[in-house]
DNA sequence: GATGAATGAGAGTTCATTCAT
DNA sequence: GATGAATGAACTCTCATTCAT
C-alpha cells in the first residue's frame, strides 16, 4: 500500500509533469496531448507515463491535488470563525474557476470522468463545515442544504467559464447567487 | 450572393443531418466522431461534409438551430403576456440541458468554439423582452440586468448536466436561481 | 450479416493488403508491424484499419485464406482417389511451411492465438477424408487416428521453419515421418 | 582476455536474473519485457542490462545454460548404457518442452535468432553419442542420421506446444515420431 | 556494482477531411 | 449530388536501453 519515497529527481518531475498538466489542461481542455504536456513540462512522453500510467491518472491527480488545496483553503476559513466564510470561498473558487478549466472539471466531470466523484465528497466535508456554521449565525436560510450549494458553485464555475463573463458580470452574477442562499 | 436553391433531397439530407447530429451530439458531446453522425442520419460521410464543408461548421448550424427554436418559444412566451414568464423560460432551458449537452454548448461554448458568440446575441434579444415585461410587473429585481440571467442561466444548465444532479436537486438548484432575481 | 458488395477498387486494395500481409508475416513473423503490410501493399495505415479494425482481424483474415487453400487442396487429392494422397498432401504442406511461417501459426498458433483454433477444425474434415480413404486402402496403420496425423503435420511444419533445415533433411524427417504412419 | 572474477554478489544475482527470465520467458515467450525479469529477479533492470547488454544476450545465455543441462542428462543416461536412452532422452525433452516455451526456442530460434545455432551443436554430440550407442545395439535403423534426430525431436518439441496437445497425443505421437527411428 | 528514472523510437488505433467512382 | 474508400497526422501507450544517483 506504502510506496517507497521517490528519488529527488522523480519526485521533481512528477511534480513538473502535474504543473505543466495543469496548465496545458486549464488552457486546452483535459483534450490537450499528453506529449503537449510532457514538452511543456521539459521531459519525454515515457516519463509521463511512468509516473501515470494511464491520461486518466494524469487526470485524477490534478484533482485530487486541486481538491485537496481546496479543502485545506476551506478549513483555513472555517477556523478563523467568520460566519460569513461560506460566502468568501464560493466567491474564491469561482473567481479561480474563471481562468482554469481544472477548477470546473473537479466540479463536474461530465463524461471524461475520471473518478472525481469521490473527491468531490472530500471537498464536501469542508463545505459541510462552512455552511454549518453559516446556519448557525444565520448568514444562510436554514433551509439551504449541502447538495444546493456545491451545485450552486458548480454551476456558478462552469459559467465562469463561458466566453463573454467579464470579471464585473462575474461579480454581479455571484452576488445574485449568494443572495440567493440569504435569508 | 444568394446560393442556388437546393435540390429536394439535397434539403432532406441537409435536415436529416442536422436531426442527426443533435442526437448524436447531446449523447457522446461534441467530440463524437462525424461518421456516426453520418450513420445515424442514414448517408454517407461525404454527404455531410458536402453540407457542412468542416465539423465546426456541422456545430455551428446545430447551434443556429438551437438558438432559433429557444428564441422562438421565448418570443411565443412574451407574447401570452405572463409577467413570471421569464422564470417558466428560465427552467424549461435548464430542464432541456439536463439531458442534452447541446443547449449547454450553444450558451457556453467552453473552447470548442465555433462562432457561438453572435448566436447568443439573438437569444438576448427575446430573452431581454421577456426581463423587460417582469421588471415592468415587478416580478424581478430592478436592477437585474440582461447580462446576469443569461449568465445565470448559464450555469444553471452547465449545472444542470454536471453528474449528480437528480430532478429533485435541479428542481432546488433553480428555485434558488430565481429567488435570487425576485424582490 | 450478409455485407454489401465492395466497390472495385477496395476489393483490389483489401486483396493488396492481404498479399502484403502474408508476405511480411512470412518474412518477420507476426510481430511485423502494420505500418511495414501497409508500405508493402501501397496504402495508407488508414486503410489497412478500415479493412481489418484490428491487427488480430488481419492475421485471421490472412489464416482463413490460407486455410482454405488447403483445405482445397486437400479435397483436390483426395478426389483423385490416391490412397496414398495423404502423403503427398504432408509433404506439400511441409514444403509450403519450411519457406512461409503463416503455415506454421495456421496449424499452432502458439499465444499470438488469433481463433485460428476453428479453422482448423475445417481443415481436419479435409484431412480425415485423406486419412480414411489411406486407411481403406491399408496404406497407414489401422490406429493411427486424426489427431495424431495434425499433431505430426503440426510438429514436422514447425520443424521445417528451424535454422538448419535443409530441402535434403527435410526430405529425410518427412520420409521418416510418414514411415511412421505406415504398417 | 579473462576478465576478473565476479564479486559474490554479482555472482549471485546473474543466477537469479537467468533463473527469473527462464521462468518468464516460459510463461509469456520471449517477448516478454525485461523488466518483468528484472522484477521476477528482484533486482532493478540496470542490474539485467549490466549482466547481459542486450535482450539478445540474456537469451542467448538462457539457451547456453539449457544446453548445457540438456547435454548433462543426455551424457548420464549414455554413460548408463542402456541401449534405448536415445528414446528415454527423446521423450524427456519433449516432455519438458510441453510446458516451457524456452526448450523449444533452444532447439529452433526461428528468426528471434540469438545465436543458437552453435549451441545446437554441443548438444548433438550429446546426442550422437547416444545414436551411436543405439545403432550399435540394433535399436534404431541403420540409415538413421544425427540430423534427422535432431529434425524430429525439435519438430516434436515445437508440436508439443502446440494448443491442443494433450498428454495422451503428446504421448502417441512421440511413440509414433520414435517407432520411426526403429529397425 | 546496483538502482530505477528518463529516454524516445515505434506500435496499434482513430478520425477529420479529400476525392475517385 | 451522393458515395464510401483512402489518406495521414495525431494520439495513447510500451519497452529496450542509457545514465545520473
Amino acid at each position: 500500500m506504502s510506496e517507497p519515497p521517490l528519488r529527488a529527481d522523480a519526485r521533481r518531475n512528477r511534480a513538473r509533469i502535474l504543473a505543466a498538466a495543469v496548465e496545458v489542461f486549464d488552457e486546452h481542455g483535459t483534450s490537450a496531448s499528453t506529449e503537449e504536456v510532457a514538452r511543456r513540462a521539459g521531459v519525454a512522453v515515457g516519463t509521463v507515463f511512468r509516473h501515470f500510467p494511464t491520461k486518466a491518472d494524469l487526470l485524477a491527480a490534478i484533482m485530487k491535488e486541486l481538491q485537496g488545496r481546496l479543502a485545506a483553503r476551506a478549513e483555513t476559513l472555517a477556523a478563523e470563525g467568520d460566519p460569513a466564510a461560506l460566502f468568501t470561498f464560493f466567491a474564491e473558487v469561482v473567481e479561480r474557476a474563471a481562468g482554469a478549466r481544472t477548477v470546473v472539471h473537479l466540479l463536474a466531470a461530465d463524461g471524461t470522468d475520471v473518478g472525481v466523484d469521490r473527491q468531490i465528497a472530500g471537498l464536501g466535508e469542508a463545505l459541510d463545515a462552512l455552511l454549518a456554521r453559516a446556519r448557525e449565525a444565520g448568514a444562510v436560510r436554514a433551509e439551504v442544504r449541502l447538495d444546493e450549494v456545491i451545485a450552486l458553485l458548480t454551476a456558478a464555475c462552469h459559467g465562469a467559464l463561458a466566453a463573454g463573463w467579464t470579471p464585473d458580470l462575474r461579480h454581479r452574477a455571484v452576488t445574485r447567487l449568494l443572495d440567493a442562499l440569504r435569508p
